[in-house]
DNA sequence: TGTGAATGTAAGCAACGATTACACGGGTTG
DNA sequence: CAACCCGTGTAATCGTTGCTTACATTCACA
């Protein structure tokens, strides 16, 4: 992986230059926060190739730090990808709530569970426009399987807001059926479908963040709401 | 990976014994069909521990066989993943198409899209219990994407099998939408999504190979028919 | 001002994918 | 029957990886 092309000759003749002089980001030892910037690198390694493209030494050779460095922060190569992948389910979410934010309670009338539609989009949108990321959060493998009940507050608390939003449908009459765990099992899984078969490369067609994916996700997000509504529209 | 525990030094040693006594299985030079062996131990790694657990290492192990042996059938780890994958896909296809023979082609009156539902379930059945090699299906990096057409023709065949069947349905005045494609992928995502889901571990609460998930997803595939028939059913 | 804990480096281990040189032996020829 | 060729296996090796251990440095707090 990327040879890297330093000669070890040119590395800074070790010659003890006064640290406090005025040249302050003279490679000192302690890195600023390694932490937060190995996350960093390898959310962008994420970015670049996928989750199998992340080593713990090529993130530590971007942090400019030693190979061995990154174990004082994360005790093996999955926690860091658990951190990395914590952080993007939080990015996720933040998106999709702000989404939500936006568009008013107020369904518009000809657009039954306009929430539900609008969540649904938000959700689309930000795995078809960051699908190496979704790829991350999507395989819960990624996340502590230790803790009892922790794994992922945020992802909980998307699907909690999944739930509300479909009850609150079914409370105004919108829905056909009245097994809300079906309908929202199905729709996880359309809606998750889609977006792993984009990131799984079902879609060939499609150019890299192509707008045909978000139009076609859109559409059949629209043919399953029209399903799950309780008027038949009336026309296609 | 699994330390093998064998002293080097009891490795029998190397008598010259004639290779035409009685023993024929005496350890001959040649292996006798070494890329199926290979395939086959690799298609098991796979069963137990996912696409990550197959080492081209521990597969040339379990045959018997030098490290270095395997890449004189295959080019490299990524050959070999291919080769499992068809093989997986080739059986994947096989099982659907059975259980697709199985049922007859006249659809039941109350049930509408019934080879619709019976493909369905077939596939979501055969993902649910085998999930490691399903999840090897799914992904198409394992796949050559080198080939022009290719690509797995297995794979094409059944999302013929697909078109043809909802086309089918279509003509018979049993859909709601005449969007075929639209449908098509709807469905496909569906159930694609539910079986990724599964395997990606986000049911956590069924065992492995569950029976709730198959009830599961008999039922959100019942869902989404109600949701595209076009004579809407009249209780839930 | 000193000292311990936190955080970095250096060196090294085993396993991995992959390459190379070499050894074996079955099948086709003369 | 004999000679050879080439497909197939072995052995040794390289570079990379995750991870550990021993040591060095520096920050924060007493």
């Amino acid at each position: 992986m990327r040879s890297s092309a330093k000669p070890p000759s040119a590395k800074l003749p070790a010659k003890p230059r006064r640290r406090t002089a005025r040249a302050p980001a003279a490679k000192p030892y302690h890195h600023g926060d390694l932490r937060r910037v190995l996350i960093d690198a390898a959310l962008q390694l994420v970015g670049e190739g996928g989750p199998d493209a992340v080593s713990v030494r090529e993130a530590a050779r971007r942090a400019g730090v030693s190979p061995g460095a990154p174990f004082r922060h994360f005790p093996s190569r999955d926690a860091l990808m658990n951190a990395v992948a914590e952080e993007a389910q939080r990015r996720f979410r933040a998106e999709i709530e702000a989404a939500l934010a936006e568009a008013p309670a107020s369904t518009p009338a000809n657009k039954p569970l306009g929430r539900f539609r609008c969540l649904g989009l938000a959700y689309l949108r930000w795995a078809m426009r960051n699908p190496t990321h979704f790829e991350i959060i999507s395989s819960r493998r990624f996340f502590d399987h230790d803790e009892a009940a922790g794994v992922s507050q945020d992802n909980a608390e998307l699907i909690d807001l999944t739930e509300r939003t479909l009850a609150e449908a079914f409370a105004q009459g919108q829905l056909r059926s009245a097994d809300l765990k079906q309908v929202q099992i199905a729709g996880r899984a359309l809606v998750y479908g889609f977006a792993r078969m984009n990131i799984d490369g079902h879609f060939p067609r499609w150019g890299v963040a192509g707008a045909d994916a978000e139009r076609t996700a859109e559409a059949i997000l629209d043919l399953f709401i029209e399903g799950i509504a309780k008027v038949p529209g009336k026309s296609a």
